[in-house]
DNA sequence: AACCGTACCAAACATTTGTTTGACGCAGGC
DNA sequence: GCCTGCGTCAAACAAATGTTTGGTACGGTT
């Protein structure tokens, strides 16, 4: 991806999770650094041609990422599934969860955040369960006691736990006892955000349906 | 409130909850039934002077709601809290919930939608509890199983429980061994929507903090 | 009756905005 | 060397959009 564009589709993705509307072909150059609308606009075409952006309606203001643009976008990032486990499973999403995400995120901090489907059980203590969608916002230094996406392994490795910080040592520590703890010096850890939300459909019935 | 303006409120709420920018004076007015860019303007500069719209920056299409025009659209209509025994309580808001509905249902079916706050720990079996707040959308016939807004005794009590139908009768199971299941004939309860998702922040924990 | 405020319209205006035109420099391939 | 594609700029153009101006009609007040 090309760098500029991937600059716009960035700013992009930031001016949808903020209240307002889409931003005008010069304020993107202006964010971005290119003087002339036209390079914007030389951008932008392409981005339309290979299916990151689009447009809804004519007339100002009516650029819109598509699901391929949030995902190249990056900021959005339904990471991927993350295993409560072990490992980074394919990332899957749908237009739905990006609307959810930017409008449980309007009006906030200021702070990106993003949606991410659970993968694993060790978090049920926090009624966080297999498939529930998180809200998480980014953070690097959330309070103690804080559910947190946590990076392990250089960001191979993602989890969702409750933190504690111990001097040099981070602990992460699941809520569902047949869990273990992760205890690991902060260096190999990055906190990645806060989880605000937990979002799921009510559980299905026991014997019949109703979905 | 001048139900011209109103009218403008209401389509500033549609706007807002489907995707693309905020309406242009025009469009507003196209909408309206105003032929006159010049009145709608007129409108726009009453509701701004009175709180109920906004701008965000200059230029084209930086209209927003306030809080406070969001109440006064209506069509958002965060009923009340659901009392998971008895009764209706106090209708309250706040703009994350307002926001936060808004994009739940952006893309939806057309249905109208809406938040409530669950008071009482009638549903926990089905993951909902006691301050969660449930997305429910508009749905006078939801399916056997499903979990639903009722309405009993002409509207003045609400509940969320499971439904199932039994030839005239109406069985409203609720899914905490502790309470009671009401079987009442068809008519003396209406169905008011069903719920899609339940949303909540992860469980405090056990000891300290986070949130 | 004269006056005032409100709601509306048509038309014009100024600004913003999307788009087009023409040009420059650079890298890579023929 | 020469051509092509790409990224960039400046400038202009055309469409849209927000705003202003001037005017009409109506109802209520003084």
């Amino acid at each position: 991806m090309h760098p500029r564009r991937l600059g716009i589709l960035r700013y992009l993705a930031l001016r949808a999770r903020t209240e307002g509307p889409p931003p005008s072909v010069r304020e993107i150059g202006l964010e971005v650094g290119l003087r002339s609308s036209q390079t914007v606009h030389h951008h932008l075409l392409r981005l339309e041609e290979e299916g990151y952006v689009d447009h809804v309606g004519r007339g100002a203001r009516t650029l819109r990422l598509t699901g391929k643009g949030w995902e190249a976008a990056g900021n959005m990032a339904l990471l991927g599934r993350i295993a409560a486990g072990r490992g980074l499973e394919a990332v899957a999403f749908g237009d739905e969860a990006y609307s959810l995400a930017a409008e449980l995120l309007s009006g906030r901090s200021g702070r990106r955040s993003y949606l991410l489907r659970v993968v694993g059980q060790s978090m049920v203590g926090a009624r966080i369960e297999d498939g529930d969608l998180l809200v998480v916002e980014e953070d690097e230094a959330p309070a103690d006691g804080a559910v947190v996406v946590a990076l392990l392994g250089g960001g191979d490795e993602v989890t969702v736990k409750r933190l504690y910080r111990e001097g040099e040592m981070v602990r992460l520590r699941p809520e569902n006892g047949e869990h273990e703890e992760i205890l690991v010096p902060a260096e190999e850890v990055r906190i990645q955000g806060r989880v605000l939300y937990v979002v799921h459909p009510p559980r299905r019935s026991p014997s019949g349906d109703g979905s």
